[in-house]
DNA sequence: CGAATATAGTTGACTAGGAAACTTTCTCTA
DNA sequence: TAGAGAAAGTTTCCTAGTCAACTATATTCG
């Protein structure tokens, strides 16, 4: 092996914890959402909807941080499931507007109390100090690039 | 609309916040990689190539948290950019290495750099104690899964 | 020893999303 | 008020993964 330069490694970023930690949150997440068939986009866009206006999919995409293209793709499939409705738009003839069904509506609120759960699950570990601190230091972070899309939670 | 039953918002969940943020470095890292022609999958099978023996697709999947699939895939991309070699293994007729080539063995500091640069700006906003009390954090809550693979950084 | 089973890796079918082209409709301005 | 340009959505093509089937080789054990 010829001797090699210094390069810092994967685990010296806060990057790669941040990351790690999200993916196994998330992952924990999708497989409970799993069980009632949804996905963790599909919880977002839901819950989006819920308890608003219907949003046009120009919105939706910019505060679920995807694509118009993406957002079509996942109504079309929400659609597919009857939880949402699509509409054309009143005012603009261009417009469409995306809307929760009564069986969308059902549904959120037994997603919600999957994501609670979740969250109680994986963040047992801390302590409510450490959970606060955490808290706080993410929305400072977060809050620092001004409004940002929503992940996929 | 109708009467809607309470249900927490996005916002409402850790997992949430962890995911915006790990997002915006992530996508920043990202970007900066993009001006070398590399991705963050293959900054990570890089860096993982980096100063060790050669490895094994599996031993990588393990490491990276991706399937054996996406190994040979992400290795197939890596060699047609000259990066990394496939070679048989000598005692296994079944088993392959993968490991640097020269230009692959050159480019990882550079990248480390990137890595180094990507963290230092996106982390500047907390204070050092602030960043101390975050990895803490984050690696308690890793930890707890027993051996998780890498995420992608 | 030889058959069953396990393991290494690749491949193909599929999924979810991004980027950009495209259609339709709207808005703004000369 | 016509024409240019902007905006809303969809569609197409591309990328990067997963999952499951498959081939080839190793290992185990009756």
């Amino acid at each position: 092996m010829p001797p090699v330069q210094p390069a810092s490694a994967l685990t010296d970023h806060l990057g790669f914890w941040l990351r790690l930690v999200s993916n196994q949150v998330s992952q924990a997440f999708a497989t409970r959402l799993e069980s009632v068939g949804v996905t963790v986009a599909e919880w977002v866009m839901l819950r989006a909807l819920y308890g608003a206006a219907p949003e046009s999919p120009t919105r939706l995409a910019e505060t679920m941080g995807m694509t118009k293209g993406a957002i079509t793709k996942l109504a079309d499939r929400l659609i597919a499931k009857g939880l949402i409705v699509r509409r054309p738009s009143t005012e603009d003839a261009r417009a469409q507007t995306l809307a929760l069904t009564q069986a969308g509506t059902r549904l959120v609120p037994q997603l919600a109390a999957l994501a609670d759960a979740n969250d109680a699950d994986f963040f047992a570990a801390l302590t409510p100090g450490e959970r606060k601190a955490l808290e706080k230091t993410l929305r400072r972070l977060a809050a620092r690039f001004g409004k940002s899309p929503l992940p996929i939670d």
